[in-house]
DNA sequence: TTTGAAATTGAGACTCTGTATAAATTATTG
DNA sequence: CAATAATTTATACAGAGTCTCAATTTCAAA
């Protein structure tokens, strides 16, 4: 039998935990699968909510203080954006890319520019910064939200 | 006698309000003012506290709104940096610039690089995306904390 | 200037994230 | 298996920001 993708990164996380003398608990097992299964931005929220209406209950305590050793660990980002909202990002199985967002429908578009990524790192080489992670949003209208606003005023 | 900067922008402001059919108020004026005295990061907060102490009292609730109109009318610019605190930069009398955030004391590193200000534009051209704005905040350790760190390890 | 409709304000209740606390539960180790 | 340490839960709490609606202010028309 094949190891799949959740068990190799649950060893990882058990390793994590062992190494930080964490223990690991159905708890966090249970929020660490929860996490996993996510393939985009969720929020701490959805987590809470899906494990309520699964068979693993779990307090929102817990799932604020699991989620914060992933961050840790390196496997979601929080990122914060407008609106008192945290959004968290898998980082696993995922390469980094920035976001375009509309200000419009809420729509967010992905890319990546190897370009900016590496001016980034001179412009702290510069600064004599050392870099963790960074955060570049765009704000605006997305192709269609504009086209909509352009007729909106012309009618 | 000759108009002052704050005389300016209060027209611009006052001119926005009555294109958008808003009254200009005692209280907006109060917020506007207080606002204009920033010459760097901000917090609702302090703005909050800082009428509060004069003799131009008004409420939390005036102060959000009139800095919703503020953001509108691109005078200042939200900012949402790690754990829930909005932070609000002055757009008046500055020039764009991007920000290195120290996950240890907080402090805040600008620095503005043309290329990459070049390349958002290209990227929003490729995606058919309208920019009004965007943030970008590179996260990690200034060179003080990172010396620091590098020491504790040691002992 | 007066007046009345429309816009705005203020006070406080409320919501939403997230954190702290302390008692109860679970895991680990000898 | 007992003692100890770590963790969880429930609940209270904190802080930022929003909502409501009665009371007030503004504006512009007469």
């Amino acid at each position: 039998m094949r190891a799949t993708h959740q068990d190799l990164y649950l060893r990882a996380f058990s390793d994590y935990l062992r190494k930080k003398g964490k223990n690991l608990t159905q708890e966090r097992i249970s929020i660490f699968k929860t996490v996993l299964s996510k393939k985009s931005h969720f929020e701490a929220d959805s987590i809470i909510y899906e494990l309520r209406m699964g068979e693993d209950r779990v307090s929102r305590a817990t799932v604020y203080r699991t989620m914060k050793i992933m961050e840790e660990m390196g496997m979601i980002q929080a990122m914060h954006d407008l609106h008192q909202h945290t959004h968290y990002e898998p980082k696993f199985l995922r390469r980094h890319h920035d976001h375009l967002i509309c200000e419009e429908c809420g729509k967010v578009i992905e890319f990546r520019n190897d370009e900016i990524e590496n001016l980034q790192e001179v412009i702290c080489e510069q600064k004599k910064f050392y870099p963790s992670h960074h955060i570049m949003q765009i704000y605006g209208l997305c192709h269609e939200c504009h086209g909509a606003n352009h007729n909106k005023r012309r009618l």
